[in-house]
DNA sequence: CTTTAGACGAAGTATTA
DNA sequence: TAATAATTCGTCTAAAG
């Protein structure tokens, strides 16, 4: 092996909310949200008591994972019953009880149904579990927790679990959840914080889309930009030109088919560039998820599409 | 030395028969 | 299900700054 190992390399994750100082995050009002500038990654959306949200997401509070998240809405499940009754026909000292026997038979199915009922609430309570570890990795609102966690109920209620894991069915849900909010997360960056490959989870994606009749429209490479701008440091205004881009060259026919983070990458380099704040190729393409070669092909065709070849001089 | 540009096959995806 | 077409990725080479 000659190759040897560039100083920043793979580095994939621009997810490391220790190195968010609370004066690097800012409000991004068009989606609603507080997004870190060091990393890009959406804090936290729903505002509605600015102070104190803001205070609970301090890195010190974030070290000590001391609340995210906040207490779960509709998440909260019946553990069940922890007691049981067993088969010995006796009673507490020990005695033989006969008379009851009939009584004790009953009491036993009733218990065998509601055992099963509590299958499910313990399946639910560890999938709830695993949608929360997962949503606070990936920084997503409130609001798409709660409606990942509605797209598992339904999963289950149609049977959609069996024979899969929980996680890959959970994580599926997230991916949904989010591109319905429109705060898109890949399914790498999904794939990052679960044991499940990424096939599988594109795999029951697929299938919650079919079996629960879910529609979600085409990812809209706008909805990238906030979050790559704001990773690197670019201005609001920033965000504008690069949406202008993409507006402009939706309809050449240019976006067809292309990785929405890529083209929202490119968007974002042209109008960097544009603006005097360059940042380089590899910059933009690490905090879009993908590689510099993808950042480069988009460029040259926006390039190409708007008729910008010459003024990008510089 | 770093950034950018381009080319190639490998690999994963979407579409169609 | 299998074949196909288009796309991205990883790596390499090379030019430009």
């Amino acid at each position: 092996m000659s190759s040897e190992n560039p100083p920043v390399e793979n580095k994939p994750s621009s997810h490391d909310l220790s190195r968010c100082p609370p004066n690097k995050i800012i409000f991004d009002h068009s989606k609603g949200e507080y997004v870190c500038l060091e990393t890009g990654e959406v804090i936290e959306e729903r505002v509605i008591d600015e102070r104190a949200e803001w205070r609970a997401f301090t890195p010190e509070e974030r070290e000590k994972r001391a609340r995210t998240g906040g207490p779960i809405t509709g998440t909260v499940h019946d553990m069940g019953f922890a007691t049981s009754i067993d088969y010995a026909d006796k009673d507490a000292s020990g005695r033989r009880i006969v008379e009851k026997k009939a009584q004790l038979q009953k009491l036993r199915k009733w218990q065998a149904r509601t055992r099963i009922q509590s299958s499910i609430d313990r399946n639910l309570a560890q999938a709830l579990n695993e949608l929360e570890r997962i949503s606070e990795l990936l920084n997503l609102p409130t609001h798409v927790r709660e409606e990942a966690a509605r797209i598992y109920r339904l999963a289950v209620e149609k049977g959609l679990v069996r024979g899969r894991s929980i996680e890959s069915v959970i994580a599926a849900a997230v991916y949904v959840a989010a591109r319905e909010a429109r705060v898109p997360r890949s399914l790498d960056e999904i794939t990052k914080y679960t044991r499940i490959p990424r096939k599988e989870i594109a795999r029951c994606y697929r299938l919650l889309l079919k079996e629960l009749g879910i529609k979600v429209s085409a990812v809209d490479p706008i909805d990238f930009i906030p979050r790559i701008a704001h990773a690197l440091g670019l201005s609001g205004e920033l965000i504008m030109a690069a949406t202008d881009i993409l507006n402009k060259v939706r309809d050449k026919g240019v976006t067809a088919g292309k990785d929405p983070a890529g083209l929202a990458a490119a968007a974002v380099y042209i109008a960097a560039i544009s603006a005097g704040e360059k940042r380089t190729q590899k910059e933009v393409a690490h905090v879009a998820g993908v590689t510099e070669v993808t950042v480069r092909n988009r460029y040259k065709e926006i390039i190409e599409a708007l008729g910008l070849e010459d003024k990008m001089e510089e």
